[in-house]
DNA sequence: CCTTGACCCTGTAGTTGCTACAGGGTGCAT
DNA sequence: ATGCACCCTGTAGCAACTACAGGGTCAAGG
């Protein structure tokens, strides 16, 4: 019932340095030691730990993990909060996949526009090459 | 026809300080300088640098964009190199897009799942908390 | 008993692409 | 001559890790 640091980390796929940046951050209590100095964990840590991951493979971002971290210690507290949280969360996933997806767009046009030839006659190259307006007014 | 570094900054739509790394790091030249000392960019930094903004518009990254700038200062080479650089970057967009999209329905159903009442209630939180696999109080 | 090898420890520096000072100098107008 | 906007260098900070360097610990095999 209790584990290395290692244990930890291949329960939870994390890596071991990862672990310890956690804990640099508060993002983890400071466990026990055993004798010998060795990190020592418990099922608490575990689950903390997994809950990190999970809302981390979600996208949420440090400080969001830890607000939703923070949200499920008190859980008579109404949990418009925690919503509020995944709900802007879930927008900027969006807003993400909007801003990506107008990139793809740009991104395929100019990759269908190259017929070959010499860089001189890039297509590529020529869109990402400044106006050819030598006389610029600045 | 010679600009202070703000004056590119502005033409250009870049902060004083990034233009400064760029230089850092390589992807513009060192300029020349005045008699006090400040740097006087032309016609041919002007160019560069706005390559280099709208490859990063795309989201090029920094070195992928280092890649495209030599490529096209050799006019003559086969522009395949080119090509393959947008293509693996286009891969690289799609894929993100692709995970994006996957997140957005994982928090969307959590989102669906929440039906207000207390953190102890709370779907979201219960997804993030870890597969409750014995008498555990998290 | 001793050594080997896998693991652990601390602390620091690197990654990407900037951004933000601090503490000073320059240039132009008033 | 004084104010102000701009410029200079150098360094440190952001997210979220990752990768050492230089050591300690522990169980197993010879």
């Amino acid at each position: 019932m209790a584990f290395t640091i290692g244990e930890l980390g291949k329960a939870t796929g994390t890596k071991v340095e990862t672990i310890r940046y956690y804990e640099r951050i508060g993002l983890l209590a400071k466990p026990e030691r055993t004798s010998g100095n060795y990190r020592s964990y418990g099922e608490a840590e575990l689950g903390r730990l997994s809950f990190i991951r999970r809302a981390r493979d979600l996208g949420f971002p440090l400080d969001r993990v830890r607000a939703l971290l923070s949200l499920s210690d008190d859980r008579t507290r109404d949990c418009a909060m925690v919503d509020a949280l995944a709900r802007d969360h879930l927008a900027e996933v969006e807003r993400k996949i909007a801003d990506l997806t107008a990139l793809r767009s740009e991104l395929s046009a100019l990759l269908d526009s190259c017929e070959g030839g010499t860089v001189g006659d890039c297509r590529i190259i020529e869109a990402l090459a400044p106006p050819a307006t030598s006389g610029e007014t600045l």
